[in-house]
DNA sequence: TAGTTGACCGGAA
DNA sequence: ATTCCGGCCAACT
């Protein structure tokens, strides 16, 4: 039995190239759909290389946070990979 | 174990 | 449009 954190990091490495999620559409994948705020917190903690947790923003159509660089980081990630 | 914090979401003022 | 409040879940102290 995969930990939740365990399916959302699953989730997100297999977001494709040049699409994005929502946090609570990660959520939803891993089981639970009111733990948008949980996924933040994993990959705030876990943030692994494998996992394009920049390709993860807010359902408001925001990038979120991030941990290197911040948003603008992330959104310079996303324009680079075609998301935007 | 309990309390606080936070890469969030949705609704109300 | 922006600001405030309650709710959900995981990690940290």
């Amino acid at each position: 039995m995969k930990t939740f954190a365990d399916k959302v990091r699953d989730v997100v490495r297999k977001i494709p190239k040049g699409k994005s999620m929502t946090y609570k559409q990660v959520a939803a994948k891993a089981g639970n759909p009111k733990a948008a705020r949980a996924v933040g917190a994993i990959m705030r903690t876990n943030y692994d290389e494998s996992i394009p947790c920049h390709r993860v923003v807010r359902s408001d159509g925001s990038f979120g946070d991030y941990n290197r660089g911040g948003t603008q980081r992330k959104r310079e990630m996303l324009k680079r990979e075609g998301a935007l």
